[in-house]
RNA sequence: GUCCCCAUCGUCUAGUGGUUAGGACAUCGCCCUUUCACGGCGGUAACCGGGGUUCAAGUCCCCGUGGGGACGCCA
């Protein structure tokens, strides 16, 4: 049998991170498998569902790269489909109508929770006809009373529940729409999904799903609950509490392959691996690999293995993004020298798209202020005049290139009889306008010979003025 | 309250009855070094508690404790 798996956002705000983990898991072992990887809307509540979040969640989807072989499939597109398996369900006795108000089944709850018993619907409208035709009323679905319901759980095992736990759920509401459990299953039968992977949030909603699956005389999908992911604190990860959407992490200078490297590492593992290319999570990614304990999401971490991407891979892939942070920030890339070559410079000094995009400005741009800390500590009395031998030497360079350039840091470096530890970081603040850069000779030939000697020349000056 | 799920360094995790409990991030120290980084080497640091089972328990069982989830005309 083929693998088909799905992955049902609610389209009720963005892709977060733990339905982009899903997400992930989804479509890896439907890749994997050599399955199809489905992506179905649930937009069943209309009071929230919005277009708005509709896009968010494609627009994270093809950001990490999670491309789907069917879909999107809107619930909305279906609610004929759903009314005949309700109908189905009223003809064959597994439903019924239910007419209590909204205010009598919270007197019930009340009650029951007041009373220390777990809230139970207690069909009370079971067998009972319409009492007064054309009063409103909900669908039931008639849940059995007996036994259990046992499902073997692909992530942590043998689950079983007693049906005298679960209640008869409403499947349709008043205004006939469908519910979710029963569109889930409608779903799941209809788009022949053979693995459900979801939250374990979903747990509970196993079994009434099961018993739906079975009122209709179908075989229910295995399932896989994966854990919640936790914030860095290690409290629940909810949408007021640091859980950002996806698209966060491109704004914040994060390349989606390492977003995904870092997401399958939360709850999967493969031995002692850290970093995986997306063939090797393919090739290596199993089910009864992924954890059962929640895990806490950790920006630190996230931080180095974008790192390692961002040095690792390669620069052209890494322009691309890097690109949309320039074009974010207003720097103009004609202006200066090629992405990938800043990219080069850079890397082992930014953990984030971000970050090198901020340090990488000075190639671009002039800056009209010195960091102050630096500019009080280089930019003494006297160092106009290393700055000058300097203008000289890098005056008559021949070729700006790495070689030539470090060859005349040097001379000067010789001729006033001073460690490159005097010389050099005047020399990187005057260029610079910061205390921070890649080697002197790369700097320099990146920033470019003109805009070179000018700023050195502009720190001659403005040390004068100032001392 | 009832039911369900979970529990190894601060964090992500390896571990499937016998290990000096391993790796990674973070952290600390040293080295490299023109700054900042990268990198290299080394250190600190964990089996939630109590009972069993067993010659032997992080690993199996039970009970606590702690955390999470569900109990919607949300998904």
């Amino acid at each position: 049998m083929k693998v088909r798996t799905r992955f049902a956002p609610s389209p009720t705000g963005y892709l977060h991170i733990g339905g982009a983990r899903t997400a992930l898991f989804c479509w890896l072992y439907a890749r994997k498998m050599g399955g199809t990887f489905i992506l179905r809307v649930e937009d069943t509540d209309r009071e929230r569902s919005t277009q708005a979040s509709v896009d968010a969640i494609l627009e994270g989807m093809d950001w990490l790269g999670l491309d789907y072989d069917e879909g999107p499939i809107y619930q909305t597109d279906r609610f004929n489909r759903y009314k005949e398996i309700v109908q189905q369900l009223l003809d064959e006795g597994h439903a019924y109508h239910c007419y209590c108000s909204k205010d009598e089944l919270e007197n019930l709850r009340n009650e029951q929770r007041a009373a220390k018993i777990k809230p139970r619907y207690d069909r009370r409208c079971l067998g009972k006809d319409s009492p007064h035709e054309g009063a409103e009323s909900v669908i039931r679905f008639r849940n059995p009373q007996e036994g259990s319901v046992v499902f073997e759980d692909q992530v942590r095992g043998r689950i079983e529940i007693s049906n005298s736990e679960l209640d008869d759920l409403i499947i349709a509401r008043t205004d006939g729409t469908p519910t979710y459990n029963l569109t889930v299953v409608v779903d799941d039968i209809d788009m022949d999904i053979t693995h459900v992977i979801r939250g374990d949030d979903h747990i509970n909603n196993t079994p009434r799903q099961i018993n739906i699956f079975r009122a209709l005389g179908k075989q229910p999908p295995l399932y896989s609950h994966v854990p919640m992911i936790l914030g860095d604190d290690g409290k629940r990860l909810s949408k007021r509490h640091g859980a950002v959407g996806v698209m966060q992490y491109r704004d914040d200078g994060y390349l989606p392959d390492a977003v995904v490297n870092y997401l399958v590492r939360l709850g999967w593992s493969h031995g002692d691996q850290e970093l995986f290319t997306r063939e090797e999570m393919i090739a290596l990614f199993a089910l009864e690999d992924i954890n059962k304990a929640p895990s806490a999401f950790n920006t630190e971490k996230l931080q180095w293995l974008n790192q390692q991407y961002i040095k690792e891979q390669d620069a052209e892939d890494v322009a691309k993004h890097l690109q949309w942070h320039f074009d974010h920030q207003g720097i103009d890339v004609s202006n200066g020298p090629a992405l990938t070559e800043v990219i080069d410079a850079l890397k082992e000094r930014a953990k984030t798209l971000d970050e090198l995009t901020v340090s990488a400005r000075y190639f671009y741009e002039d800056f009209t202020v010195y960091n102050a800390k630096a500019d009080k500590k280089q930019f003494k009395q006297g160092v106009d005049a290393i700055l000058a031998a300097l203008l000289t030497k890098l005056e008559v360079v021949e070729e700006w290139s790495i070689k030539p350039v470090y060859a005349a840091i040097m001379a000067v470096c010789d001729e006033l009889e001073l460690k490159l530890g005097k010389v050099g970081p005047p020399l990187r603040l005057a260029v610079t306008g910061t205390a921070m850069s890649p080697s002197l000779d790369v700097t320099l030939v990146l920033i470019g010979r003109e805009r070179s000697l000018t700023r050195i020349q502009k720190a001659i000056t403005y040390i004068q003025a100032k001392n």
